[in-house]
DNA sequence: GACCTGCTGCGGTTTG
C-alpha cells in the first residue's frame, strides 16, 4: 500500500518537506514508491521515463539527512553521497539542479531562524580544474558528482581515497547505458572497490530507462553478494504518437536525389509547424548533410548538426541554442540520446531505422520532455528494406516489446586493469582480491583458475621486440600475496577506463587555433590542401594536413560549397528482437496476402490485399501509400524467389553478374552479427577450396558472395558447407585475418594496460600505438602476425593467453554472434529452418540492397570500385511477364544454369574431389547420383 | 542513371 500523497513526505524534516511542496508540488510516482526503500537502506533500482522526477527520487532522502546533520551542527567534513553518471554533461546538469534546492532550503532555514552549516556539492570529471581538485581533497564536498572514470581515479590515488571513506549512498544514473558494456564491468568493480575501502556497504541507488529484463539491471546494481534490490518500475507509460513517412516517389534499394529533396522539404515543413524539432540520424555524415540542406530551406542560423566528431564547445553552443528556442532544428546522432537537458522538443524525426526498439523509444522520448506530455515521432524511410524494418519496429513498440539486455561476461581486460589499480594502492592477499572481484555481478562466475592466469600474466609480463609489456606485480606465492612494482599507480591512473581509442585526426581552425572537431584518418589522408569540407554545419577550407601529428588545419570558407566527410566505423547491428519482428512481419504479410498463383495485378485488386493494407495502417504506423509499397515489395520479391525469406525460411539465390561470374545471395533476416559470421565462415570455406579470395558482404537481411564461373556447385549444397561442430574453428581462422580482430586486440591490450596510451605525461600518437599493438601481438601470438603463405595451409594455432582469449571472445560474441549463428546452423540441420535454393534470371528485389551494400558491410578488403556485386544490373521494375512466369520458370532456370556451369567438370571423380574439399561432412552417395550434363 | 564510405561514452597524482 502506498501512503497518500500528503503523507508520503512525512519522513522528511519540515524544512525539506515544505520546500518540496512549495517548489515542486506533489511527489511523482517513482518518488512515492522509491523513498520508503531508500529510507530503509535497501538497494533500490528506479526505472521510469525521463522527466518523471527520478533525480529527486534518488536524492531527497540524502538531502534530508544532510539537512538534519547540518541543522544540528554535526555535519562532518566528509563526502557522504556519490553520484555517478555516464556523461560529463549530465553531471554538469545534476550539479546545477542540486544547487538550486539546497540554496532554497538554506534560505527557508534562514527565514525561519535556523542556523545551517553549508552543504557542499562538487563536480569531479576530467574537466575539473587542478585547483578545484586540490580544494576538494582538503575540503571534501558532501555530495560528489562524478563519472565512472573519475571514480576509478579517486579510488586509486592515495589522497582521494581518504575522501571516500565515509560514503553512505551511491547513486548510479542511466545505469542501463553502462550495464550492457565493458564500461559497466569497469564500474561494477569500482563499486566493489569502494565497499572494500570503507569496509561496509553503502546504499546503492540505480536510475534506469525501461529495460528487459529489469531484474538483470537490478542484479548488476547489487552485485552478487547483496540481496536483490527493490525494483520501482514505472515503465514507459508516456503516450506515443508515431508514424512512418513514406516519400511520394517509389522507394527502391537506394534513395535518389529527388527523394532526399522530398524528405528535406517534408522535415522543413514539419519544423515550421513546431517550435523545435530534433532529427536523429544514424551517421555523422548524414547529420552534416541533412543539416546543410535544411539550413538552405530554413535559414543558416536555424539549423545545426550535433555529433561525436564536433568539439565539446560547438556541441554545447548548439545545445543551449536549442534550449533557448534560438534553433528550429538540430540534426543529431546518438550523441543526444541520453538525458542531458535540451529543453522542450515538440517533435522527433528519425531518418532510417534506429536498429533497436529501445533506441527508438529513447530517441522519440526526447520529444515532449515533461511530465505527462505526448511524444511525437516521425520515421522517414529511404529504402524498401527500411520501410519493412520501421514497420516492424512500430509493431514491436505497439506490442510493448523491448530488446533484451545483454551484460558482458567477465571481461578479462577490464579485470586486469582493475587488479593493477587495486594493487597500486598496496599489498593484497590473492584470496581477498579474488573475493572482491566475484562480488561484482559480471565476475560472479569467475573461476580461480582464470583469475590466476591474470595474476600470472601480470607478474610475468610479455617480452616483445620493443620491450617488456605489462609486468606490474610481484607475486609472493608462498604467502599468497601480490605486491605492486614501482610506478604502477601512475600508469593505472593515466590509462584507466574501458572506452577504446579511435585514432581520429583533430581539426583545428586558424587563425585562433580552436579545435572544431575530428575527422576519420582515411578521410583526412584522402583530402587535399584547398578542399572544402563540412563540419558542424560550417564550410572549412583545408590549409594543411599534418599526418604524423594527426592534425588538419582549416580556415573558415564562408559558405563555399563543401564536400561532406565520412567517418569509418562499426555501428551496432540490428538487435535480435527487431530482426525477429522483421521476419515476423514478412511472415504475417505473406499469410494475409492472396497466394502467389494469381497475377500481380490481381493481387493488388484482391480483397485480402485491402485487408492487409488496413492491418498495416492499424499496427505499423503506415499510410495507404506506404502500406501499398510494402506489399508490392513483398509480392515482387516472392514472385522471383518463390517464397518470402524469414527466420524459418532461408533462401539461397544465385544469378549471373555482368562480369560473367555469379552472385550468391543468402536471404536470412537474422541481423548482421549472425550474417557476418555466416559470410566470413562461408568465405573461408570457399577460399580454401578454390584457393581464391572471394568478395563477400553481409547485412542485417542477408549475405552475398561473388563467385567465379569455375566455382560452381548445386545451389542447395550451400547449406551443407558449414557444420555446427567445425564452425567455431572455421570462423576463428577467418577472423584472425580480419580487421575486426586486430582492432579488438588493440582495444583489449589497451584496456588491460598491456599497452599504454599515455607515457611520461604525453599521449602516444595513434600510429605508434598501432605499431606497439602489432609488436605485442607478434610476441604473444607469432602465427597471427606471420605471413599466411608460410603456414603451408595449416590452421593457425591459438595460444592460450588471457588477452588473446578475450580479443577472440569479443570478436566472436560481440562483433559477431557465434552462438546465434550456431543455432541457425542447428536449425538448418534439424529441419526447423527450411532451406530453399533458386537460380534466378534476374536478381530478386530482396537482393538489391545487399548488392548495393556499403563498405561497412564488406567482409574482404576489396574497395568499393572493385566490387563485382556493384556491377550487377538491376531492373527495378520487372516486366509483368517475368513476375508471372518466374515461379514457373524455376526448373528451366536451374537447368539453364546447370548447363552453363557444369562444363568445367570432366568426370564424376573430379566433381567428387571438388565437393569433398568443399563440404564439412561429405555425403558421397548424393554426389555420385547427381546427373552430369554438358 | 541515381544512390553510396555506420554510434556514443572518459581521461594525472604526488611531491618539491
Amino acid at each position: 500500500m502506498l501512503p497518500n500523497k500528503t503523507e508520503s513526505l512525512d519522513w522528511a524534516h519540515p524544512l525539506v518537506r515544505d520546500w518540496f511542496t512549495s517548489e515542486i508540488g506533489w511527489p511523482t510516482e517513482p518518488q512515492q514508491h522509491g523513498w520508503p526503500h531508500i529510507l530503509a537502506g535497501r538497494t533500490t533500482l528506479i526505472s521510469a521515463p525521463t522527466g518523471s522526477g527520478k533525480t529527486l527520487a534518488a536524492f531527497l532522502a540524502c538531502i534530508d539527512r544532510l539537512v538534519r546533520q547540518s541543522l544540528s551542527g554535526n555535519l562532518p567534513e566528509q563526502t557522504q553521497v556519490i553520484y555517478i553518471s555516464p556523461l560529463k554533461a549530465l553531471s554538469n546538469d545534476i550539479q546545477k539542479n542540486l544547487m538550486a534546492p539546497l540554496n532554497q532550503i538554506r534560505k527557508l532555514a534562514e527565514e525561519r531562524g535556523f542556523n545551517m552549516q553549508e552543504i557542499r556539492i562538487a563536480l569531479r570529471t576530467g574537466d575539473t580544474l587542478p585547483r578545484d581538485r586540490q580544494t576538494m581533497l582538503k575540503k571534501p564536498p558532501h555530495i560528489l558528482v562524478t563519472t565512472p572514470e573519475s571514480l576509478y581515479i579517486l579510488l586509486t590515488a592515495e589522497k582521494s581515497r581518504a575522501m571516500l571513506s565515509d560514503i553512505k549512498t551511491v547513486i548510479v544514473d542511466e545505469i542501463h547505458a553502462l550495464a550492457n558494456n565493458k564500461r559497466g564491468s569497469h564500474l561494477a568493480l569500482s563499486l566493489e572497490r569502494l565497499d572494500a575501502l570503507i569496509q561496509y556497504s553503502p546504499v546503492r541507488i540505480g536510475l534506469s530507462a525501461t529495460q528487459k529484463p529489469i531484474e538483470l539491471v537490478a542484479r548488476f546494481l547489487a552485485g552478487s553478494k547483496r540481496p536483490l534490490p527493490q525494483i520501482v518500475n514505472i515503465g514507459h507509460a508516456r503516450h506515443l504518437e508515431l508514424a512512418i513517412e513514406t516519400p511520394v516517389s517509389e522507394l527502391g534499394a537506394v534513395a535518389s536525389n529527388e527523394m532526399w529533396d522530398e524528405i528535406y522539404d517534408r522535415i522543413a515543413e514539419l519544423a515550421k509547424q513546431n517550435r523545435s524539432t530534433l532529427v536523429f540520424v544514424n551517421t555523422r555524415r548524414l547529420s552534416e548533410r541533412i543539416a546543410h540542406h535544411l539550413a538552405e530551406r530554413l535559414g543558416d542560423d536555424q539549423v545545426a548538426a550535433h555529433h561525436g566528431s564536433l568539439s565539446r564547445k560547438i556541441r554545447h553552443t548548439v545545445e543551449s541554442k536549442l534550449k533557448q528556442g534560438e534553433l528550429k532544428v538540430l540534426v543529431a546522432t546518438a550523441s543526444l540520446e541520453l538525458g542531458i537537458d535540451i529543453g522542450t522538443v515538440d517533435l522527433v524525426c528519425q531518418i532510417g531505422s534506429p536498429r533497436a526498439i529501445a533506441i527508438a523509444l529513447q530517441r522519440v522520448g526526447r520529444a515532449g520532455h515533461w511530465h505527462g506530455a505526448i511524444s511525437r515521432g516521425r520515421f522517414f524511410v529511404t529504402t524498401r528494406d527500411e520501410l519493412m524494418e520501421c514497420a516492424a519496429l512500430l509493431y514491436a513498440i505497439q506490442q510493448g516489446d523491448l530488446d533484451r539486455l545483454i551484460i558482458p561476461e567477465q571481461p578479462i581486460d577490464v579485470l586486469t586493469q582493475q587488479i593493477i589499480a587495486i594493487c597500486a594502492t598496496g599489498e593484497w592477499r590473492e584470496k581477498d582480491l579474488f573475493e572482491l572481484t566475484r562480488r561484482a555481478y559480471p565476475y560472479r562466475n569467475l573461476s580461480r583458475d582464470t583469475f590466476n592466469t591474470v595474476l600470472e600474466m601480470l607478474s610475468e609480463g610479455v617480452a616483445g621486440s620493443r620491450g617488456r609489456y605489462g609486468a606490474y606485480l610481484f607475486r609472493d606465492r608462498v604467502n599468497g600475496l601480490v605486491k605492486p612494482r614501482r610506478g604502477i599507480r601512475m600508469t593505472a591512473i593515466m590509462n584507466g577506463g574501458a572506452i577504446p581509442e579511435n585514432g581520429l585526426f583533430t581539426v583545428i581552425a586558424e587563425p585562433n587555433n580552436v579545435m572544431v572537431g575530428t575527422l576519420d584518418e582515411d578521410f583526412a589522408v584522402e583530402s587535399n590542401r584547398g578542399d572544402i569540407i563540412l563540419l558542424g554545419t560550417t564550410s572549412w577550407q583545408i590549409k594543411r594536413i599534418e599526418s604524423a601529428a594527426g592534425r588538419v588545419l582549416v580556415e573558415n570558407a564562408h559558405g563555399a560549397p563543401p564536400s561532406v566527410p565520412f567517418w569509418r566505423g562499426e555501428a551496432p547491428a540490428r538487435t535480435d528482437e527487431l530482426s525477429w519482428y522483421v521476419s515476423d512481419l514478412r511472415q504475417k504479410l505473406n499469410d494475409r496476402l492472396p497466394n502467389a498463383e494469381i497475377s500481380h495485378e490481381d493481387i493488388k485488386k484482391h480483397p485480402k490485399s485491402s485487408a492487409a493494407i488496413a492491418w498495416l495502417k492499424k499496427h505499423c504506423g503506415l499510410d495507404t501509400a506506404g502500406a501499398e509499397q510494402l506489399i508490392d515489395y513483398l509480392v515482387q520479391g516472392r514472385a522471383i524467389l518463390g517464397a518470402v525469406p524469414t527466420q524459418q525460411t532461408v533462401i539461397a539465390e544465385r544469378f549471373f553478374d555482368e562480369g560473367g561470374g555469379m552472385q550468391l545471395i543468402i536471404h536470412a533476416p537474422f541481423g548482421a552479427r549472425i550474417n557476418k559470421a555466416w559470410g566470413l565462415a562461408l568465405r573461408k570455406r570457399f577460399c580454401r577450396s578454390f584457393n581464391f579470395e572471394l568478395q563477400a558482404a553481409a547485412t542485417d537481411n542477408g549475405l552475398n558472395i561473388a563467385l567465379a564461373e569455375q566455382h560452381s556447385f548445386p545451389l542447395t549444397d550451400v547449406f551443407q558447407f558449414l557444420h555446427p561442430h567445425s564452425t567455431k574453428e572455421v570462423l576463428t581462422q577467418a577472423v584472425l585475418q580480419a580487421p575486426l580482430f586486430t582492432t579488438r586486440w588493440r582495444w583489449t591490450a589497451t584496456r588491460s594496460l598491456a599497452l599504454v596510451r599515455f607515457r611520461y605525461g604525453k599521449k602516444i600518437p595513434p600510429n605508434i600505438q598501432r605499431m606497439l599493438s602489432d609488436d605485442l601481438l607478434a610476441a604473444v601470438f607469432p602465427d597471427a602476425a606471420a605471413c599466411q603463405d608460410n603456414l603451408g595451409g595449416r590452421d593457425i594455432e591459438l595460444p592460450d593467453h588471457p588477452l588473446i582469449n578475450e580479443a577472440i571472445k569479443d570478436t566472436l560474441t560481440e562483433a559477431l554472434d557465434l552462438d546465434g549463428f550456431l543455432s541457425v546452423l542447428n536449425g538448418i540441420g534439424n529441419g526447423s529452418i527450411q532451406c530453399l535454393a533458386i537460380d534466378t534470371p534476374v536478381p530478386s528485389p530482396f537482393s538489391h540492397e545487399i548488392l548495393n551494400a556499403n563498405p561497412y558491410a564488406f567482409l574482404d578488403d576489396a574497395p568499393l570500385e572493385e566490387r563485382r556485386a556493384r556491377a550487377v544490373e538491376m531492373r527495378r521494375i520487372l516486366p509483368e511477364s517475368v513476375l508471372q512466369e518466374a515461379g514457373k520458370l524455376d526448373q528451366a532456370a536451374i537447368d539453364e544454369v546447370q548447363r552453363e556451369v557444369w562444363p568445367d567438370i570432366r568426370n564424376a571423380d573430379e566433381l567428387h574431389d571438388l565437393l569433398q574439399t568443399l563440404i564439412a561432412f561429405p555425403q558421397p552417395d548424393t554426389f555420385t547420383e547427381r546427373p552430369l550434363t554438358g
